[in-house]
DNA sequence: AAAATTAACTTTGCATTACAAAGTACTATA
DNA sequence: TATAGTACTTTGTAATGCAAAGTTAATTTT
């Protein structure tokens, strides 16, 4: 018996991640601080989990300079939109055994 | 505006204490030794997230004895049917946004 | 009756993760 | 030169996760 568990996709199981992500899915490039007030996180700790994601290679990073102030942002990869769709659709099978 | 991920049930953020309730779920009384092979686990860290769903008074034990051998069974409460379901839900807004 | 066995824990110890707060680097502006 | 803003990085600590070993109570075997 294939136990949908364990396809969990361990860099989704955190809600900030998650969070992240799903930001980022439906929205093309977001810059760090709207990530920061959307999610309401002190900066370290989602300096910390866009690392993970980064590391992962879900997510890539774009540095510039908008009225002479640094400004990064980021968006999902095509291996991370893959990847996200997948876990998903984990959950979506929990949730289809609910009804 | 709301944040969905906020909405997130602590005691389901974990896959083990999200398995054993999906599988209470869908079945009325779950034995300790089946849920351990259908989540392939220790019986230490079996017990300790059986112990923190019990905590929150999401699921209710029933303790006997069955061919003289001590079973302990396990479903899940009408308050743990509830917050389960609201945590699917919840997971459920983030899966149709990428609908 | 003593020893071994089984189920279901509990405890221990360690590794990983999470997070706030403080510190840093870089640039711009006063 | 000093101050401020952005985006980090580092530090320290608390929380979480987990395997392995130990425990308890009842049962079975010797």
């Amino acid at each position: 018996m294939e136990l949908p568990i364990n396809k969990f996709n361990k860099a989704f199981e955190n809600r900030i991640r998650l969070g992240v992500m799903s930001i980022l899915m439906v929205n093309d490039w977001v810059d760090f601080s709207t990530l920061k007030e959307m999610l309401e996180l002190t900066d370290g700790n989602l300096a910390s989990h866009i690392k993970a994601l980064e590391v992962e290679q879900y997510i890539e990073v774009n540095k510039r300079f908008i009225n002479k102030k640094p400004n990064t942002s980021y968006r999902a990869t095509f291996l991370g939109r893959n990847a996200f769709k997948e876990h998903l659709n984990v959950l979506e099978n929990i949730i289809k055994q609910n009804e």
